[in-house]
DNA sequence: AGCCAGGCCCTCC
DNA sequence: GGAGGGCCTGGC
């Protein structure tokens, strides 16, 4: 099925950029699980193609826009946040990289994967976890499995966690899914509510501090003023923000509220770009 | 081989 | 309240 162009639109880099763990790249195809389905995307060159099952395209189409934020007004976004030179330079480097609006529940055991680990590892954590406590799928020959929700990631447990080589973040995520396969989570309610709020109920839960919660804040709760603090934005902001923030010692807690203020309600798409670029130049 | 990874939690000051 | 160390494991 041929979806129309939202422009700008770079589905590479909005897969590639670190936001989501399930998306694999088979000649020329991003295949990825969303919605319970297995989802291919190819972008063409006035819009995207895409096929999916075991649902009907018709069904998942409205929610793969609805994931890829097609609906936002990117050059209205980069015309708010142009006034700062580094996310100008961003927009001309990498026009059409989105934020998504991913799966909450993915989203949040995705980040608290992420603790002290690295994208690579991240993802097969991410894919363990769905092929050894979810559904299986097939669409063509491409073999994949739900992510598992909270019930079944609470009834594998700790153990079974572990063995999949999770970590001390086993304990974590079974705390979590515990929680709220016992219905003491309702993230799509935080969608609705205002940032704080949402965030304070985050950061409640064990193993999610500021920036898990951030992540997925921005990644999947519609806050697009969250501003996730990881090494990457850490580095990015002591070099090329010294001035502005105009204290070289600032702790890494105090730069979250300085880059909201200074970016204001898209700072988490300026977040997206500075990482962006910043892990693209490496260590250093 | 050894360091470090898209942090979080706990302890101790 | 905030700085510092420990934590599972794998990638480089």
């Amino acid at each position: 099925m041929f979806i129309p162009f939202a422009k700008p639109l770079d589905i590479g880099s909005i897969l590639e950029s670190g936001q989501a763990f399930r998306w694999r790249k088979y000649d020329g195809w991003y295949v990825g699980v969303i919605f319970n389905n297995i989802v291919k995307i190819r972008q063409t060159v006035e819009g995207m193609e895409f096929a999916c099952g075991p649902d009907d395209e018709s069904v998942i189409e409205p929610l793969v826009r609805d994931y890829l934020r097609l609906h936002d007004d990117l050059d209205a976004i980069y015309d708010v946040l142009s006034f700062d030179k580094r996310i100008a330079t961003g927009a001309s480097l990498y026009p059409g990289m989105r934020i998504l609006r991913q799966e909450p529940w993915e989203c949040l055991v995705s980040f608290i994967c992420s603790a002290n680990s690295n994208i690579p590892r991240i993802s097969k954590n991410v894919e363990d976890m769905a092929s050894s406590f979810g559904k299986p799928l097939q669409l063509g020959n491409h073999i994949r499995s739900t992510f598992p929700t909270p019930l079944e990631l609470a009834e594998a447990g700790e153990q079974k966690l572990r063995e999949l080589g999770l970590g001390f973040r086993a304990k974590y995520v079974a705390a979590v899914a515990k929680v709220a396969a016992n219905g003491g989570l309702d993230l799509f309610a935080l969608r609705e509510a205002a940032y704080d709020e949402a965030l304070d109920a985050l950061v409640a839960l064990p193993g999610v501090g500021d920036k898990v919660a951030n992540c997925v804040l921005l990644f999947s709760l519609d806050k697009l003023e969250a501003f996730p603090v990881d090494v990457w934005i850490d580095r990015a902001l002591r070099e090329w923000y010294a001035d502005e923030m105009g204290d070289a010692k600032i702790t890494r807690k105090a730069m979250r509220p300085w880059a909201q203020r200074y970016f204001g309600r898209y700072a988490g798409y300026a977040n997206q770009y500075l990482f962006h670029q910043r892990r693209l130049e490496g260590k250093k």
